[in-house]
DNA sequence: GACCGCATCATACGTAGGTATGATCGCGGC
DNA sequence: GCCGCGATCATACCTACGTATGATGCGGTC
């Protein structure tokens, strides 16, 4: 249970974090600089092991990752990340790449997959894309955090109800459905209301949609 | 205004059809012979000039594609598709292709991207990958193209209340806010129940999000 | 054992939603 | 000019929703 994002003001204007995985040193180091003289941070690492060891920020930031690693190769590594939640957008760099390793790169959510030697424009083209689609993609996160938040203070019985309640039953319907009195279902169909935060149906509605919880699916259409 | 889709029984089980685009005729007869051989339809273009000017079909399918052609590239081609809105699944295939030809392919939105010569399993891979994706697709495009033609039977006033109420609001509220009396904004969401084919505000709210259509976006939520 | 959270239910009251009947008005078409 | 459709509103009635008050019981915890 995390605190509610959305009161959260923009603390700090903080820019993003670059990580970036490379064994070569010297490519690590200009890129370094590149990014750095935008505004953006960095994170150095030499190799997957270092980076899965380390301690990830947690801020805004994408991953700029070459293919060849010593150990996992980059596109292991990226499914290996994905695995373990870590939602970083992926840009890729090779030096001896080919077009089914940047195919299969791209098919798996990479946001670029460049040949070196590249442009420092394209770099940050493509760094700018992937912190958008990062930005984008923590929007939604967190909105939805918050609302699994509210939801994880329901019980049991709010949960059924709720659910019940969001696919377009009766409060009686739900009643003789789980075997309460009407009366029952209306307090704890009060008590969903107060701690998923809304005052109509419509928004507890959207709130189950984004959750995923709406028990009777039948289709109640005929038109 | 389309009839109803969902009434729609599998009629046949017609297969898909794979529209081939490639200027070399030998390249076109083995990828014919190779997609019938799995019980696919074909259908055969030498450019991108005879795609554009032929008649497409309406049913399920996808589009093999050579990414040199003459006239247009395979590239703008699939970009001119998605402009005209012709949403078929692309497999790129290319003889003498380059890795920002392969990303840029797949940043648009293609399947896959194969170099010649590839394996026949391959490209029956990539294709049964696009089919799905087709099928899905049109599954998602049919229950909201009912949702809209459903939308389409209201009138301005029906929209109006329609916007309101899945936006959470009250009657009497809504009757304020256009300047009608409460009985009236009851009579038109009556109608709205009606003609969208629900029976619960649960799932008029679901049609509209579906439809992106909700006047009031303010926040009632207050945790 | 006392306390607390959860669940259950009854009664009661007020508000909101939904529909039927009937009526008026304006606009565009035949 | 008549008709149909949409829009508007009133009255009336019924159902559904929501909450307050009060009460009981159960399973944990301090």
């Amino acid at each position: 249970m995390t605190r509610p994002n959305q009161a959260q003001p923009p603390a700090q204007p903080s820019s993003a974090t670059v990580i970036i995985v490379d064994d070569d040193a010297g490519i690590r180091a200009s890129l370094d600089s590149l990014f750095r003289s935008v505004g953006l941070e960095t994170r150095l690492f030499g190799s997957p092991a270092e980076l899965l060891g380390g301690s990830l920020p947690d801020g805004p930031g994408c991953i700029v990752l070459d293919v060849r690693l010593p150990g996992v190769s980059g596109l292991d590594l990226q499914s290996q990340l994905v695995r373990q939640g870590i939602s970083y957008p992926i840009i890729f760099m090779t030096g001896h790449g080919d077009i089914p390793m940047s195919v299969r790169a791209m098919k798996a959510g990479a946001v670029d997959f460049l040949s070196k030697p590249f442009r420092d424009q394209d770099m940050l083209d493509a760094v700018t894309a992937a912190l958008e689609r990062d930005a984008q993609h923590r929007a939604e996160a967190a909105t939805k955090e918050d609302i699994r938040a509210q939801y994880e203070t329901l019980t049991a019985r709010e949960r059924e109800v709720m659910g019940h309640v969001t696919a377009g039953l009766m409060n009686k319907q739900v009643a003789a459905l789980i075997g309460l009195s009407e009366i029952t279902v209306k307090i704890h169909r009060g008590n969903v209301m107060r701690k998923m935060g809304v005052r109509s149906l419509a928004d507890l509605v959207r709130k189950a949609e984004a959750l995923g919880v709406s028990q009777t699916r039948r289709s109640t259409d005929q038109t």
